[in-house]
DNA sequence: CAAAGTATGTTACTTTTGGCACAGAACCCG
DNA sequence: CGGGTTCTGTGCCAAAAGTAACATACTTTG
């Protein structure tokens, strides 16, 4: 099984927004929890599967996203480092099914928590509900966002978003990517994503080679949707 | 000020989710907080604006949605009585922007809490938590879906959807409602929903008058999208 | 009733997106 | 090198969605 590349966060980087690690609610959930290793492109909650475990990534990354009828993909958010898997909650205190698929996009290490241990820590530790209810209302924020990008903004406008967030963190070097998971993280089609690559590159905005995107003229993306 | 009609749910029941009123957390937080009237049409939260208070929802229903630039909007979801409006969590605890308009279909009546007294619910109350959590999940699954709706499915999938939707609640009567509210709800323009349900009058389904949708064969709605 | 406001119907046209088919290029690997 | 695989380019067409511009009809209100 191939590592393949993280697409949209710096791996780098982590746990942001954890406010203190040495306190001891932490070492006490690190203390009760398993450690689980999961390679890349396994598929760890699987849509509508009803999961019993809470996992909180320490490294690799998750993509969230939602299959279409058609075989379309589009990719609802990924979790990073540090970050927690908020959609498997559905399952957990709802007993519902789980409403997309995640999948590890690189090697994932993670830390799981069952059910039982998942309420004490909520009701333990007054930082890991703050950190949980952050969680939560971010997702819910992106996701909003993201009906509204998809229902009032044209395919070119949110492919060139999409590609000016990757240059960003890319900080300008080309893009090892395909159009087909280029297509799958805005849930349209390989040869859209062909077509309007096609008409950036005619515009001197990019130049294309098999497997990767190089940038030509800087400050060509960004203004976009939400700037 | 007129009380426009509810659109989604029964405005019957109530709280159907609260797991037990009587208990100590519960009167404790309806102690503590204020309760507040506000008239049909009222924007509760604006997009952008940072709130700085909590409301759960007594009585009416709210409408949470985004504009577009070019003047559209897509309905997200509503808020019914006994739900808390979570996307101002986003506001609460990130300090960020409400990412929509929330705004009061009915004549609304809501308990509010300031920061403090949220913070110190979530602290004091197992159930409230848990409450909460449920709550959030429910709506970032229903959001997920939304985003795939959109994304996917046709327009006229999502509108015949939405009327089968509309004649379960209404239990089969007629309507009271305008292309306009459909579109809005929908993300689209008041013409798409005008074609569309012409179409469904020719196909025998609707009849259509002034402000008004009339189901004619029943069975014709609701093997949509999610069964 | 007349006027103003609101809601709907409709035609014609454009833009956007999708789907199919296939060719050619680049890459991988024995 | 040669043969399979993956990726990209593209032409063509069809469907879906949006836009503009009106005409018409119903409602409310003075």
């Amino acid at each position: 099984m191939t590592t393949t590349t993280n697409l949209l966060k710096d791996p780098g980087y982590r746990y942001p927004d954890i406010p203190d690690m040495r306190e001891p609610w932490w070492s006490r959930i690190f203390g009760s929890s398993q450690k689980k290793h999961v390679p890349a492109g396994t598929c760890i909650y699987k849509e509508e599967e009803r999961c019993h475990y809470f996992m909180w990534l320490l490294e690799g990354t998750v993509r969230v996203f939602k299959h279409s009828p058609g075989g379309r993909e589009i990719t609802l958010y990924r979790v990073t480092p540090g970050e927690l898997c908020v959609l498997s909650l559905r399952c957990l205190i709802g007993g519902e099914g789980f409403p997309a698929v995640a999948m590890a996009e690189t090697d994932v290490l993670g830390l799981t928590l069952d059910k039982q241990e998942f309420d004490e820590a909520i009701d333990r530790s007054r930082e890991f509900r703050r950190y949980l209810l952050q969680m939560l209302s971010r997702r819910l924020s992106d996701v909003v966002q993201l009906v509204s990008d998809v229902t009032f903004h044209r395919l070119e406008l949110r492919l060139s978003c999409l590609l000016g967030q990757l240059f960003r963190l890319s900080a300008g070097e080309p893009l090892r990517i395909t159009h087909s998971r280029l297509a799958h993280e805005l849930g349209t089609t390989r040869e859209m994503v062909s077509r309007i690559l096609k008409e950036l590159e005619r515009k001197q905005c990019i130049q294309l080679a098999r497997g990767e995107i190089r940038l030509l003229s800087q400050d060509v993306f960004g203004w976009y949707i939400n700037p």
